[in-house]
DNA sequence: ATGGTTCATCGGCAAATGCCGATGAACCAT
DNA sequence: ATGGTTCATCGGCATTTGCCGATGAACCAT
């Protein structure tokens, strides 16, 4: 098991240095991943196998999505036992909505009338 | 030239059906569209060249993104001319902003302290 | 009609992505 | 120590993505 690599890798939260903002969107345009989110959001506090169980798909594709996931700020892992614990962090998300949502309404753009 | 399909294929504005949050944000997640993007809502009304000169690339490649943003409901096109003239779908992004926030206020997670 | 723009589309190519099964480390029991 | 979980990593594969140059349609001049 190589994935003791630091001591607890989820503390840094909003660790995202400049650009990031087309990463983490990226992160999240895969159903896949999206639905990861919207499990640690309802249910806060997954572990690996979590997923697992409720995606189709490969253990190890899963743990895969989970590290872009983490690599891109969007969630915290936390080793504990033999488990993996998967948090949201919301603060980067909430940041990531923000962003988008400047981005909107920048230019009111408002030809959407008949003319 | 097909690109005169329809008659105007840009008032249909948020015509988005389920799914399409991961469509939107993962056309949204890459550095050039997301620069496209900017563009658009700093300037509004902005014709495929005006891209082709303020970023690196082939009219070609440019041409493709924009498509992608086209597909995902990010932006409208309109021919004027010989022309295309595209401006941002404010509305789309306003949601995609939304719903990502409401992801992010759903479970308050609020693990972030030292504990 | 002729020529010049503008831009969508068409191969083609290299790299990235998404997926899998297998492997083995770390940890927990016993 | 032995065996059972849990999960990150590896190699391999098929598909997608991102990029390009070239082509040609639609439109605008003349």
């Amino acid at each position: 098991m190589k994935r003791r690599a630091a001591t607890a890798c989820s503390k840094d939260s909003a660790n995202q240095p400049p650009d990031t903002f087309s990463e983490g969107l990226k992160a999240l345009g895969h159903p896949v991943r999206l639905e990861i989110v919207r499990q640690l959001a309802a249910r806060d506090r997954c572990c690996a196998g979590d997923f697992c169980s409720c995606l189709p798909l490969a253990q190890s594709t899963i743990s895969q999505h989970l590290e872009m996931l983490l690599a891109a700020g969007i969630v915290n892992r936390r080793p504990e036992g033999t488990k993996s614990i998967f948090t949201l962090n919301a603060g980067r998300i909430a940041a990531l909505a923000d962003e988008l949502s400047r981005l909107s309404a920048c230019c009111p753009n408002p030809r959407k009338d008949t003319a």
